[in-house]
DNA sequence: TGTTAATAAATTTTT
DNA sequence: TTTATTAACA
């Protein structure tokens, strides 16, 4: 086999990766360094060079998308579909490895899949139902508390007693749900680790097998990790070592969803021998960009340490620009937007990266207005939107009884009569019982315990449960969901136009059939499972499109994670202003601000050619003024490497030293006395000194500097000054 | 049972 | 400011 075109298209340092003779193998990759390109070629060479079986190598990931890139570009690397290679995320690895040992694994074979909005619905139920006052246990923090916990590899049982009240009330909070969960057969995000690593652990036979299976283990992503995903590596690369890890610490940017970046030096510790591989040519952004995003990073502590460096041009200056106030930034932004655009450059090469969501608004406005077509990244997907899971509810429970988040969802959708206070019934009854929803409902309607007036719905609810089945018995996937979306009456219900969506919404659920039956086609499925049971943690795992695309050739707005692995020939990083970016709640912690400032190296290393940074003087938050500083993480970038941008409307003639503005000096009213070096006050900033000014007339604007609120630059008409 | 008024909360989100 | 959730109401 020939594999040189395996190799000639890497670099030494890709090359050294891509088919090392090593066990272990730590591969820092730089942003823009090739790391997906490393792994593709690695896994070509065990295939090609090494004669190692697909199915004996297992590559995870952290996306769905990051998956499918990776088999594609393996199919056309290999020319032809590699068999059997598995390539997945964890959680999609993990499920399969369920399903396929669901009894070892102490799960009913036709377990669930809670997505975290399940998850929530069922921790809020079970907070009400365990007498509490949602005010002050939330179930926000249950939630919080639950996953932390998991993604630590403990279970309630293991949790210590303890004399701190709020500790017992969440550990029994913890217990009450996985309590239920294993009644329900449900099984959240975090506990599909959790499980297979404990399935793992205890059961020898199938750590044996899976041990000799993957002769190879390769994870991309590495930095993002928790403690339960590597204790899964670990454990199944325990015999060989086997394990080719792919990840660049600078661009951690999920401490707070659990991962650890401390694994990578854990990874050095626990796999003595490993060798290790820094990817640092950037094929991706100019010199100023790479030394801008260098400088920035150099400033956290703790790094493995890497530089990025390139071949291309240095290229052109970073642009800073300070607006008035957050419509002004977007305003300048669409503008330079249109002008690049104008050019000739397409739209979809263009990316507007802000720190939180609520800040596109202002975007929208302005694109909008000027009829340049865009896309928000990170709203609802497909599988997460309410009709699609009400209909999957219906489902869920035609094919588990006992699943009680379906049971929830759809007891009362569309309304059938039956209210808070027969729920709380049935919630009781359930809980004490220890039995699901289902059970307690039967229960209910045989003792002829209630008033009729409650038990008639129950009835009907249970009858036309049952009848969707018997319905459904023999009818394939897409013919199923058919018939119980038209039965349920939930086709019904979305008739009605409340909220001007009852379009969108049929259409959706005409859409679900379909996903159905194209689901139906997939190659991969496993023929040991049930289709229907397939479906179902397929629309979990898989959560669907953020949106459909509406127009190809779109500007992108996105937040800085969701940008993550994602490159634009040019790039806005917008809000770059304290307490917003970095984010209020970091700016007291250094590890959180270190995690900021990582967050905006990913911003930056996101440009090709062009990058241009925004703040504002002055910007809305929560209905409220504030007069932000501009971030420090501007003040960390090389000065040599910006540019200002100053939109005068005049050029401002260069006047001999000594020599003030005219306007400056003699402009009449209360601005009369200004003069740089002067003293002012102002309202809302304090004291502070003048210290230059451009522009004329009412487009004039003098930089103070603040003694508290910083340097800043004011329009002179509306500023407000009084001298000092 | 659906509407409305009040109230609270408000980063980031791969699965 | 916006948004979601809940309590009150007709």
């Amino acid at each position: 086999m020939d594999v040189t075109e395996i190799l000639d298209t890497l670099n030494t340092e890709q090359r050294q990766a891509a088919c090392s003779d090593a066990a272990s193998m730590l591969v820092l990759a730089g942003a823009g360094s090739g790391k997906t390109r490393v792994l593709v070629h690695r896994i070509a060479w065990l295939i090609r060079a090494e004669s190692i079986a697909p199915d004996r190598i297992l590559a995870v990931t952290f996306t769905n998308k990051a998956a499918r890139e990776m088999r594609n570009r393996i199919e056309s690397l290999l020319n032809i579909p590699p068999q059997n290679l598995w390539i997945g995320t964890f959680h999609g690895t993990a499920h399969r490895l369920l399903r396929r040992h669901a009894k070892e694994a102490g799960l009913p074979t036709s377990f669930q899949i809670l997505d975290t909005d399940d998850q929530q619905r069922i921790v809020r139920r079970l907070i009400k139902s365990l007498g509490l006052d949602e005010n002050r246990w939330p179930a926000k923090q249950a939630l919080w508390y639950i996953n932390a916990h998991k993604e630590e590899g403990r279970r309630a049982k293991h949790l210590g007693e303890s004399g701190d009240p709020f500790e017992r009330q969440m550990q029994e909070i913890y217990r009450t749900y996985e309590d239920l969960c294993n009644r329900s057969g449900l099984v959240d995000f975090a506990e599909l680790l959790l499980r297979t690593l404990e399935l793992l652990r205890d059961s020898p036979e199938l750590l044996d097998f899976y041990q000799r299976k993957f002769r190879h283990v390769l994870v991309d992503e590495f930095q993002d990790t928790n403690r339960i995903q590597y204790a899964w590596l670990r454990l199944l690369t325990q015999d060989n070592h086997n394990l080719f890890a792919v990840g660049d610490d600078d661009q951690s940017i999920y401490s707070w969803r659990g991962a650890v970046v401390e694994n990578l030096q854990h990874f050095q510790r626990d796999y003595p021998g490993h060798r290790l591989v820094r990817l640092e040519q950037n094929y991706r952004s100019t010199g100023n960009i790479l030394a801008a995003a260098n400088a920035l990073i150099s400033q956290n502590q703790n790094r493995l340490g890497k530089n990025l460096w390139t071949d291309f041009q240095e290229g052109e200056p970073i642009s800073i620009y300070c607006a008035f106030n957050e419509v002004d930034e977007a305003h300048f932004t669409v503008n330079r937007i249109q002008r690049w655009t104008e050019q000739g450059h397409a739209r979809r090469d263009i990316a507007i990266l802000y720190r939180s969501n609520a800040q596109s608004r202002q975007f929208e406005e302005k694109l909008v207005a000027l009829g340049i077509p865009y896309r928000i990244y990170g709203g609802l997907r497909f599988f997460e939107r309410a009709e699609i899971k009400d209909a999957l509810g219906y489902v869920r429970l035609v094919s588990n009884r006992h699943d009680d988040a379906a049971f929830e969802r759809i007891i009362n959708t569309p309304v059938r009569g039956i209210g808070t206070r027969t729920l709380d019934v049935l919630r009781d009854l359930a809980r004490s019982e220890r039995v699901s929803l289902w059970q307690a409902m039967e229960q209910l309607i045989a003792d002829e315990a209630i008033p009729s007036r409650s038990r008639k719905p129950l009835m009907t609810f249970q009858w036309l449960i049952q009848s969707l089945a018997d319905r459904v018995d023999d009818l394939d996937l897409a013919t199923t969901i058919q018939a119980i979306i038209e039965h349920s009456g939930l086709l019904n219900h979305y008739q009605k136009d409340r909220d001007g969506q009852a379009e969108q919404r049929q259409e959706n659920l005409v859409e679900l059939v379909n996903a159905a039956r194209q689901f139906g086609q997939e190659p991969d499925l496993d023929p040991e499972l049930s289709l229907m049971e397939q479906f179902l943690s397929h629309a979990a795992l898989e959560a669907g499109e953020k949106q459909s695309g509406d127009s190809d050739d779109c500007v992108n707005l996105m937040t800085l994670h969701a940008a993550k692995g994602l490159e634009f020939d040019l790039v806005f990083l917008v809000g770059l202003e304290e307490g917003l970016f970095p984010s209020l709640q970091s700016l007291e912690d250094p590890g959180r601000l270190e995690e900021e400032r990582r967050l905006c190296y990913v911003g930056i290393t996101r440009a090709r050619r062009r990058l241009i940074l925004t703040h504002a003087e002055s910007r809305r938050i929560y209905g409220k003024e504030l007069y932000p500083r501009a971030s420090r993480f501007i003040r960390e970038l090389p000065v040599e490497l910006l540019e200002e941008i100053r939109l005068t409307t005049k050029a401002q003639p260069t006047l001999p030293s000594g020599r003030k503005p005219a306007f400056f000096q003699d402009k009449p009213g209360p601005g009369a006395q200004f003069r740089i070096g002067q003293r002012v006050q102002h309202a809302k900033f304090g004291e502070g000194v003048i210290l230059q000014s451009e522009g004329e007339g009412a487009q004039s604007r003098i930089q103070v500097n603040f003694t508290d609120a910083g340097c800043k630059w004011l329009m002179l008409a509306y500023a407000n000054l009084t001298s000092l």
